[in-house]
RNA sequence: GCGAAAGUGGCGGAAUUGGCAGACGCACCAGACUUAGGAUCUGGCGGGGAAACCCAUGGGGGUUCGAGUCCCCCCUUUCGCACCA
């Protein structure tokens, strides 16, 4: 910057953006209820919700456009006199806070509170409209003792139990993960550490008694991304099929006389040559134990298949087994079928076991003849009832679906089509008692037990006499001891403090032991949504009322990382707690919105790649009003933005140029006394009495005005109803540089008016400022959105390109209702296109109204 | 391997239903105003060509009066799923 100071002059017309975002921080600094949403308002009602954050530290730009994006939305729906619920809140316990204690030596809740601190006053700064009132912080016991009351009502109803079993392990964490928390193998948090199984006791909640549901209401959401729908379906994973028992041929071990087997196809029994168990199969140890050599090549097997799941890539690794030498009875025709174990087949889905259909199957087929197994067809197509010619029966017969084929050498079931077997082999499974119709899910229970330290407490515990005991509900909330030494290795930390652990059973009085497992923090984020409806609320965890009156959310904003697991959690409980009987929806959300990530130079920002802009310095530089209007401008929302400081720069102009504008004309819209005559004004827009200019611009106004509002009601391109103000700007520009075009005082006003009301959604600092500059006595928050008229946004005059074979040869203006006729004739006899015409026939002539018209000649 | 989304100037991106490809912004070039400009305003800006015109939306075919948009084949990128029996 210059030394000398600006001219006088110069000065009053520059836009300083921090002058004016310091003047309305400070304004609304004093009026904490500026964004308040009314408790029992006759105004329809609005819930916009983006996903809370974690109090990491400070903001970064990806939550700068959430809540940009949110903000827009809230202060759209404001303007359009809805009551709207724009909340905000702290996903505040978690591991980051114990990794900074151990680090800083600073207690989790110091740390954690003086982020939060710190990321709401950035939010502040950036303006963004939230109800401050109903703020929760989940690390808090007003908050806290809510999840312990939760898990009590699970527990009652049989939705949590504990249970000894193999679990993910992060050794980075020092804790257990839920299967949504290992991606290809590793913890969501630690992208390269592998994730170990360990053997522990834990408690799980039975998000499988809702598998059927939250897949069903998949349905309902239509309002949903279909990549999120998609990928909970994928998730919850339901197959139809049926279980069978084969027994086994021979000696019994520990585990039993028979395998359990799981199929989709149990049309194929008769199909099936061998039984494949999986590496980790208990009857793999039964078999071991009767010959030892097979250990060795058993746990070959097991490795490469964690190797392939670690890899992520199936196809990498080549299908491999060992023949254990037993054999197992086909219960349908009564053959000795091979057992085998083999690296394909995997424990945690079915039973861990499968029959191996090689004609059928293509796994089985490529298994098959690997180890050069039988193969025997059973099914053809309707067509071709001839069983296969022997040299023919080389290539799998695949596939063949349930409807166009017929089963061959299957016994009694010859003749029954894939459907029909499927039904009738499964009735004759369970008549003799060896298998039923079933169904299957991925999904498994949730295990929610940590063993961290900054966490909800699990509210039981553990009498010598009793067992397990609840901690009874008035004895709520267990409070999380402050002042705990937080190591990674040893255990829980609670477990360290005998005046935690120790506790007296409320059953019989004796001694007994605390829970010193902590919850998965997603309990706390499952159903934070609905604190805010009543965030005071110190007997229930919400009331009724209030949660019934604003869901569900009419529009959910965050990242897509949480489609799984965030977004299944929450739906478990918003229905765990309508069964409850606490509320009337099924679903959280009617509508979700999942915005792309914000990347620079080509790759996510990060520390270690330097590429890092933070919400911090955009603020010193442009104001907030340019950072956000520049993360709404740069892309479409859903569309990863890639970050340009110049962008910014050119944003920081188009306000400035705004604000130059605006400060120039401002005085006529300033009303001269208190009785402006209306009727004069209105008289002064009448359409057809403004100089062309004049018009041009009202047309432009009401054509923009049209466009932003379609964008905030439809797709939210905010991108383009950014650029479509920007020439509405320009547009005032050119007009005013050509001595004012000869526009009425009312119509400036109007159009000043009517942009400051379309810049405040996105850029609230600015638009408040030069609304007050244009005279307004109206919070701005409150004024209505603006109208466009179709009359007045319709051109009188249009030009129409002309095509000769497809080729622009030329153009016509036209009055916009012109007649097909008279177009065509204008369009034949323009000078530019008579050329083309010239000795050759006119086969045809298409007008498109109002859009082109094409010659077709020859 | 399966599924989805995407591929348009030097860059970010427009083109909502098949109808003027490149809105808006950045960068760049020129001009104006200036003692000065990293301020502001104006104009230019896909490629080729003196021009008329020609070529151009990842590549190749097709449908159509007309294709960035629809159909078929292929290539690339990103994301999701991945021995799910």
């Amino acid at each position: 910057m210059p030394d000398n100071p600006t001219p006088p002059e110069t000065r009053e017309e520059r836009y300083d953006a921090h002058r004016i975002e310091q003047k309305w921080f400070d304004r609304w600094q004093k009026d904490p209820a500026l964004y308040r949403a009314e408790a029992g308002s006759t105004r329809p009602k609005y819930y916009v919700l983006e996903m809370l954050p974690y109090p990491s530290g400070a903001l970064h730009m990806g939550h700068v456009r959430n809540y940009s994006i949110g903000d827009a939305l809230a202060r759209f729906m404001w303007m359009n006199g809805y009551n709207v619920l724009h909340p905000m809140g702290w996903d505040s316990f978690g591991l980051p806070a114990e990794n900074a204690a151990i680090q800083n030596n600073t207690p989790p809740r110091e740390w954690t509170l003086r982020n939060v601190s710190n990321m709401k006053s950035q939010m502040k700064r950036l303006g963004f409209a939230y109800d401050w009132q109903r703020e929760v912080t989940t690390c808090f016991p007003e908050y806290y003792r809510w999840n312990q009351w939760f898990f009590l009502k699970l527990y009652e109803r049989g939705l949590a139990y504990r249970k000894k079993s193999k679990v993910n392990w992060c050794p980075k964490c020092a804790t257990v993960l839920a299967n949504e928390q290992v991606v290809k193998g590793c913890c969501w948090r630690h992208e390269d550490t592998p994730v170990e199984q360990r053997e522990l006791e834990q408690w799980f909640l039975r998000i499988t008694n809702y598998a059927e549901e939250l897949l069903r209401d998949l349905d309902t959401l239509e309002g949903w991304p279909e990549k999120v729908v998609v990928m909970q379906r994928n998730w919850i994973g339901r197959s139809e099929g049926a279980l069978v028992d084969f027994k086994l041929e021979g000696k019994a071990g520990q585990s039993g006389d028979k395998i359990s087997v799981f199929t989709t196809r149990i049309d194929t029994i008769f199909g099936a040559t061998s039984i494949q168990l999986a590496p980790e199969h208990p009857l793999g140890a039964d078999f071991i134990a009767q010959n030892p050599e097979l250990g060795g090549k058993v746990e070959e097997l097991l490795s490469e298949q964690r190797k392939a799941r670690e890899v992520g890539d199936v196809g990498a690794i080549e299908k491999h087994g060992v023949d254990t030498g037993r054999f197992a009875i086909n219960p349908f025709n009564g053959t000795n079928l091979p057992i085998w174990v083999a690296n394909y087949v995997l424990m945690d889905y079915g039973t861990g076991a499968i029959m191996s259909v090689p004609a059928h199957d293509e796994r089985d087929y490529d298994f098959a003849k690997k180890y050069e197994l039988e193969i025997r067809v059973v099914i053809l197509p309707r067509r071709e009832q001839e069983p296969p010619a022997a040299g023919e029966e080389e290539e799998p017969v695949l596939p063949f679906t349930a409807t166009d084929s017929l089963l061959i050498n299957s016994g009694p079931f010859n003749g029954l089509s894939c459907s029909e077997a499927m039904r009738k082999m499964s009735e004759y499974a369970e008549e003799h008692g060896f298998g039923k119709a079933t169904v299957t899910y991925r999904l498994k229970d949730w295990g929610i037990s940590r063993q961290r330290y900054w966490g909800t407490p699990i509210p039981m515990l553990y009498c010598e006499k009793c067992g397990i005991v609840p901690v009874p509900e008035k004895d709520l909330p267990v409070l999380l001891p402050e002042n705990v030494e937080i190591t990674l290795t040893g255990g829980s930390p609670l477990g360290r403090l005998p005046e935690f652990v120790n506790a007296k059973c409320p059953k019989c009085g004796g001694k007994a032991r605390r829970e010193t497992d902590t919850m998965d923090t997603f309990v706390d984020s499952s159903w934070y949504f609905y604190r805010y409806t009543d965030a005071h609320n110190d007997h229930e965890p919400f009331s009724s009322r209030e949660a019934n009156y604003w869901f569900p959310i009419d529009q959910y904003i965050g990242g897509v990382e949480h489609a799984i697991l965030h977004l299944i959690y929450s739906r478990f409980w918003t229905k765990f707690m309508r069964d409850l009987g606490m509320i009337r929806n099924s679903e959280p959300a009617l509508r979700l919105f999942t915005q792309g990530m914000v990347i620079k130079d080509g790759a996510k920002m990060s520390k270690s790649l330097g590429n890092v802009v933070t919400p911090d310095e955009m603020v010193a530089r442009y104001g907030a009003d340019s950072a956000r209007l520049y993360s709404l401008f740069a892309a479409p929302p859903e569309r990863d933005l890639d970050w340009q400081d110049a962008g910014v720069e050119g944003i920081y102009r188009f306000l400035g140029r705004v604000y130059r504008f605006v400060s120039r004309h401002a005085a006529v819209a300033r009303p001269v006394g208190a009785d402006v005559q209306r009727s004069s004004v209105e008289t002064q827009l009448v359409a057809s009495q403004l100089p062309p200019q004049a018009r041009a611009l009202q047309r432009k106004l009401h054509q923009t005005i049209k466009r932003v509002s379609t964008d905030f009601q439809g797709r939210w391109h905010f991108n383009t109803s950014i650029a479509a103000i920007m020439e509405l700007v320009n547009q005032l520009y050119a007009t005013e540089e050509q001595k004012g075009g000869g526009v009425p005082d009312a119509l400036l006003a109007q159009l000043q008016r009517d942009l400051v009301l379309l810049l405040a959604p996105f850029a609230p600092y600015l638009a408040h400022e030069l609304w007050e500059m244009l005279g307004e006595q109206e919070n701005l928050l409150h004024a209505a959105w603006p109208k466009h008229d179709p009359a007045l946004a319709k051109e009188e005059e249009i030009e129409i390109p002309v095509q000769v074979n497809g080729k622009l040869r030329g153009r016509i203006v036209v009055s916009a209702d012109a007649s097909e006729e008279e177009v065509w004739q204008r369009a034949l006899a323009d000078p530019k296109v008579q050329p083309f015409l010239a000795g050759k026939q006119v086969v045809k002539v298409i007008v498109v109204p109002a859009k082109l018209v094409n010659i077709v000649v020859r």
